[in-house]
DNA sequence: ACGCAACCCTGGGGGC
DNA sequence: TGCCCCCAGGGTTGCG
């Protein structure tokens, strides 16, 4: 799920249903989605604060407290956030738990634990410090046409690298392809100023509109490749069976009629 | 600099 | 029912 349109439902969830509230308990149920704290220091630290706001970085979520430290999130393959009423509700991949002082609860669930979960005390350092690229709906046309002039290789590689464009995965990157009837395994090298121009404006268009949506393929248009992805889905262009490939170590949904190594 | 495989972890689905 | 393999929207590391 978490791509960066995941991530800013997750971060208007969470700016909904749990700021300004008094934290009364933190419930580690797996220490081992947590980075660089130990559950003792996650709970000393976290407990009687509220958390005050949060600010969304790529696929990172960021949620700061009134100590003027932040909680730092990360949702790998399957991780999200649920509030709750009572903390029997927690969800069965629980994580970490967060109860506040009326017994409502936020719960990280993570099914698969590649999800990360830590405490930061600059937020900024930290982007830095993983050399994470611009978020995908801040970058500039003039950054995204630089990033494309230094690098080589298949333009899906370049789309998924966190440390050129932040926010951009699997799903998202096959969709802003789709959209613009480039093949993924196209070196970038080969692309014309007019298509990088094309892929900017694709970016945004879908990442936006996926917001809108609240992430929900549901919701999502049906002449985007997304609802169709998959073994056996038809390009909703054409009707053609949609091909798959790996690219960049994962698996490209394609249409190969329409999307061509040629622009 | 880039591509690739292996690895981290858990669970669902298909084939036998 | 059990088992084995593959697959899954995250990322890192080490090698060629």
């Amino acid at each position: 799920m978490p791509e960066l349109p995941d991530v800013e439902t997750f971060k208007r969830y969470l700016n909904a249903t749990s700021l300004h509230q008094r934290i009364a308990n933190v419930d580690v149920r797996s220490a081992y989605v947590l980075k660089g704290v130990s559950a003792r220091e996650l709970e000393r630290r976290l407990k009687r604060r509220r958390f005050e706001s949060s600010r969304r970085h790529g696929k990172h979520l960021f949620v700061r407290t009134d100590g003027d430290f932040w909680l730092r999130l990360h949702f790998g393959m399957t991780g999200s956030i649920h509030y709750f009423k009572r903390p029997e509700q927690a969800p069965k991949h629980t994580r970490v738990f967060f109860v506040f002082a009326n017994t409502h609860c936020l719960a990280f669930e993570d099914q698969r634990k590649f999800g990360e979960v830590g405490l930061i005390e600059d937020v900024n350092e930290f982007l830095k410090k993983r050399a994470l690229g611009p978020d995908a709906l801040d970058v500039s046309l003039g950054q995204f046409r630089e990033i494309f002039a230094k690098h080589r290789g298949a333009v899906k590689t370049i789309l998924l690298n966190q440390n050129l464009v932040a926010g951009i995965g699997n799903i998202y990157a096959d969709e802003i392809l789709f959209r613009t009837r480039v093949h993924p395994a196209t070196q970038i090298s080969s692309l014309s100023g007019k298509t990088v121009t094309k892929l900017f404006r694709a970016t945004r268009c879908i990442l936006k509109r996926a917001i809108e949506a609240n992430a929900d393929v549901a919701l999502m248009p049906k002449s985007w490749l997304l609802p169709h992805r998959g073994k056996g889905g038809k390009c909703p262009g054409c009707g053609r069976k949609l091909r798959s490939a790996t690219i960049g170590g994962r698996t490209a949904w394609f249409c190969a009629h329409r999307q061509r190594k040629s622009h």
